[in-house]
DNA sequence: TAAATTATTGACCCTTCGGTCAGTAATTTT
DNA sequence: AAAATTACTGACCGAAGGGTCAATAATTTA
């Protein structure tokens, strides 16, 4: 029983030397949200993106370097999205928060890669490695993202003088456990409950919180 | 090399029925919280009791049981006393609500004990039978309850006539995210940040969004 | 077509860990 | 003190998985 090769239709194996580096990061994609990194297995990462083992260690050094790939190739083209859009943004800071939580939600919550802060968060303490390089790489740039567009509001008389540091923890908080429950106990919680009805519901006491004048309407 | 014993004053071991179970959970939590789920070696847990692995499987079916009796005995007792709370309220939901946020924080969110929903969310695709435990005696009870909460403030007219489901969850997602940020990278972020401050801010914000009257100072 | 090159394989090594159980030692009973 | 009871031990088993490498097969070069 040696179940000789994965490929059904051709017995033989392909050599694609280009094609395997983002095979291999889809799959694991894929494994890393599905699993988590530690119960993710190179044997299937390599079995999903439709090679061996061995072939993996070509292109990666290991595990960790295939997780790092993974986070770069996904994740930090999207902050680097919504760095642009608050240094190109006209309009009221409200309508940036929007659309900063928004494009976050879209580009990451929304999509498999919406699996890996939890990921982070769970197994940080495990391997310190890629605790470290996900807090530089990632978090201290999103921090930095929202603290402009916060910051912004108060300097133009939009915000209250809010602590912002905090404030930046509290308007990601419930983006954060939206992707969480996504990719955990999901079932039933928030299950009957769209995203559009979610981020109304968000914005409306977010923006509530936030606003100087507490006559309500401002947008 | 065999390592005779573990205990270095008392070459013997003791026999002590009665106090085991509670040293085995206290040094479970310990590491269940420290590790998460999977990676949790049984042998560290009843080293860490200061009896030997053979011993906490006279006490508990497995891993399994160990952990259910963990959660059990640790958040179960914050949940019913979260209950009698709002049973017994006389003030407004204003205040009822900070008072409940407030116990969620202290009896659990504050202890080791707020290392578990991290682990939760972090494994519950693994081990579904963990997952569903969970879900039925502590997220449905403490949904039940914030929803409560939230319905009490609506009904009194002190709340805006906000999606109640919706509300508890954008509600206890900052509670949430600060448990999990102090179980792991919490390093920096919310390093320089008290509970006081932290929990100012969310009350702010939270209650500003969640008010009937725009026209603030309620309280 | 033959030789050289290189992409790919998968069996293998080694460690870890949940779970088992025959044996040992502390305690109680007679 | 001897016998009976039982709390406790730790060596052992089997499965799992990260990482290695000699062998193999596809492709390129001559």
């Amino acid at each position: 029983m040696t179940s000789p090769s994965r490929c059904a239709k051709k017995t033989t194996h392909r050599r694609r030397k280009e094609a395997r580096p983002g095979e291999l990061t889809a799959a694991a994609l894929d494994l890393f949200v599905e699993k988590g990194y530690a119960a993710t297995r190179l044997d299937d990462v390599a079995a999903r993106a439709g090679v061996s083992k061995g072939t993996l260690y070509l292109y990666f050094d290991g595990k960790e370097a295939l997780f790092k790939a993974v986070v770069r190739e996904g994740i930090l083209p999207a902050l680097a999205e919504g760095e642009s859009l608050v240094a190109g943004f006209a309009g009221n800071s409200e309508e940036l928060l929007r659309a900063v939580v928004i494009g976050i939600w879209r580009l990451i919550g929304s999509q498999r890669l919406g699996g890996i802060p939890k990921l982070i968060f769970a197994e940080a303490g495990n391997f310190p490695e890629i605790a470290s390089f996900y807090h530089e790489e990632v978090i201290q740039r999103g921090t930095t993202l929202l603290s402009s567009v916060i910051e912004r509001g108060i300097a133009r008389g939009e915000f209250r003088a809010v602590d912002v540091h905090v404030t930046v923890h509290l308007v990601i908080a419930p983006v954060l456990m939206r992707m969480i429950w996504r990719h955990s106990i999901d079932c039933c919680a928030i299950a009957g409950v769209t995203d559009e009805g979610y981020f109304a519901e968000y914005f409306e006491i977010m923006l509530r919180g936030l606003r100087k004048s507490p006559s309500g309407k401002a947008n």
